[in-house]
DNA sequence: GTCTATACAGTGATAGAC
DNA sequence: GTCTATCACTGTATAGAC
């Protein structure tokens, strides 16, 4: 693997883990085995090699999501795969992480990656949910946007819950509850 | 008010908006408007400052969470009244902020009341939708621990959301998503 | 209790040699 | 392209005077 590939999967995986805030070039280079003028040789700084990571990281994210949300089944089956899959979870969310970044959020260039996947993500679920109704999986009544938001959010939140407990637990307990709500016994 | 309290207040302002790792001690004394000495004089170090701080605001997510749930009127009112309350959405969760903290989360003198906030909330939801159960308000399939959860989970991640959009649209969404589906139009 | 001085590592970057 | 040197600044304290 070459050095700005290193340097590249270096920032994400700090930028995972520590945050922007908690991220420095020193560390980067350290983990890419990369010396600090081969960084700089390569990315203007901090915040360039930054935006490169997370585009990245946001890459993954849709990726991995399509593969349950575009696959077989239907639209209730790919939901309930989309939740179910295996996750890091006391990890989080390599995206959602971001948000609570004060300096991703204040610099447009880094949160727009950030804004625009999860933008995707609940528009992908809004078309599944409605294809849902259609199909007369869901009741008339239910709002596809509304619904879509809160299943992303159950997600990102089932994260948070987890990783204050220390333990996947409440992350499990949340989606379960969703999935009772999604799919009630009638 | 005195330097103590402006020590405590200001750290829970800066940990609110930057973490713990974004925090400095410099910091904490510039908005508290205490020198140096003064600070280390009144706490051991950072780590002490940000565990009385994170306790304080740990109370201070309690007492409101308890406004809405602990008031008047029928359990799927209070849940109601819970999740439709005025939020600084934008802001994010003062202690739903810090999970996201990796100093925070390794750190068991920092994470225990992170923990034991959560812990709470979702105890107190679960007795209320346990009520509600009894009550004939909700069906009696429906799981008062995982429906718990999934509350939790939609504001933290509703914030996630917003911040991540720069906009408090996808919290609302998420909330009236989840409103809808505890308030099936049978 | 509060202040100033001092210390020493880390941050984020630039300069110039190879 | 990569390396080493250097830099101004911040982070997180400690020491001792007042």
């Amino acid at each position: 693997m070459e050095t700005v590939e290193r340097l590249i999967s270096g920032a994400q995986e700090l930028l995972w883990e520590r945050g922007y805030v908690g991220t420095s070039p020193k560390a980067v280079q350290l983990v890419a085995g990369a010396g600090q003028g081969s960084m700089y040789h390569h990315f203007a700084g901090k915040a360039e090699l930054a935006k490169v990571a997370i585009g990245r990281s946001a890459e993954e994210m849709r990726a991995a999501a399509e593969e349950q949300l575009g696959g077989a089944g239907t639209a209730r089956e790919r939901i309930a795969a989309y939740l179910g899959r295996e996750r890091e979870v006391l990890k989080g969310c390599q995206i959602g992480r971001l948000a609570a970044d004060p300096e991703v959020v204040a610099d447009p260039e880094l949160r727009a990656p950030v804004a625009e996947t999860f933008e995707w993500l609940r528009g992908r679920l809004t078309e599944v949910v409605a294809e849902g109704k259609q199909n007369g999986e869901f009741p008339e009544t239910l709002d596809p946007e509304r619904t879509a938001a809160t299943i992303a959010a159950v997600l990102q939140g089932g994260y948070v819950l987890a990783r204050a407990a220390g333990s996947p637990e409440p992350f499990n307990l949340a989606v379960q509850g969703l999935n009772d709500l999604l799919n009630p016994t009638t």
